[in-house]
DNA sequence: AAAAGCCCCTGGATGC
DNA sequence: TGCATCCAGGGGCTTT
């Protein structure tokens, strides 16, 4: 479910109002993709400064230390000073003075780690590869070509990757090299300058638009309201098989790029 | 260094 | 109705 918008939206939903909270309890379910990495009690009595977000990761400045939270394939936040009993899927509670922030992941490839500083091998061995952030001023359309150019994949999975660029997920690459008018399979060091430029232009653009837009709700993604986003609504290409290009008529084409779905129209992409 | 595969796990859709 | 199969928004790890 979650790529960098609906991250950013999740964040947006609650940072404001969990701010400042104390925590006075944690509830762990079934085992996450990694151990939490510290005693549950050691967390108490903490306060939560603010919620920053990295890549796909959401960050919980802690006074002191740093909970790293990430929504995997299947997960969800919730927070609310009204949680009703944990169900089957919920996996992680952390209990403040303003409210419970609930993680549901049915899937559990989410994960909730523990760190003393983000300079911590424990923050570094997660956070330390990620690419330049797609929304920030650090995102250079001159930079991001070079970056392509050592790159001799398929521009979908250099995309998907992370190390380039991050937060771009199966559903953002396929409508941002769709909006740059890119082939998924062009090799990334074969783009052009312009090319590119245009590329970076269309993930910034197709990244604000969800953020915008509450992100993309397939099944059942919501932000920790429990509200759904729309993106998936104006989607031009993202599982849209066989069905006809919003600009031109063809129908949209599926393949399989690293075990990924791809889609992409074979008119308007060259 | 980069690229390709392999998993982790549950649930929903589809087909027989 | 029951059961098998396939697929899903991610990404770290191991192997080429």
């Amino acid at each position: 479910m979650p790529e960098l918008p609906e991250v950013e939206v999740t964040r947006l939903s609650f940072a404001d109002r969990i701010a400042g909270a104390r925590i006075v309890g944690v509830r762990l379910g079934k085992p996450l993709r990694w151990a939490l990495g510290c005693e549950p009690e050691a967390l108490m009595g903490r306060v939560v400064r603010a919620v920053r977000r990295r890549g796909k990761y959401l960050l919980l400045d802690l006074d002191p230390g740093l909970l790293m939270l990430h929504l995997g394939m299947s997960g969800s936040l919730r927070f609310a000073s009204d949680q009703p009993e944990a169900g089957p899927h919920d996996h992680f509670d952390l209990q403040t003075t303003l409210g419970i922030l609930r993680l549901n992941d049915p899937r559990r490839f989410g994960a909730v780690v523990w760190a003393p500083h983000e300079a911590a091998p424990e923050a570094v061995k997660l956070l330390g590869r990620l690419g330049v952030e797609p929304l920030g001023e650090g995102f250079d359309a001159a930079a991001f070509h070079q970056a392509l150019r050592r790159r001799n994949a398929p521009i979908k999975q250099v995309l998907l990757a992370g190390d380039v660029v991050v937060g771009v997920g199966n559903i953002y690459a396929s409508e941002a090299l769709f909006s740059a008018g890119i082939r998924p399979t062009t090799r990334a060091a074969r783009i052009s300058a312009a090319r590119a430029a245009r590329l970076h232009a269309a993930v910034r653009q197709v990244l604000a638009r969800a953020v915008e837009k509450g992100g993309s709700t397939l099944r059942d993604f919501s932000n920790a309201h429990g509200q759904a986003g729309y993106f998936q609504l104006e989607a031009m290409v993202y599982d849209r098989a066989g069905q006809a290009c919003r600009v031109c008529g063809a129908p949209i084409r599926l393949i399989r790029q690293g075990q990924r779905a791809t889609y992409y129209c074979a008119h308007c992409q060259t």
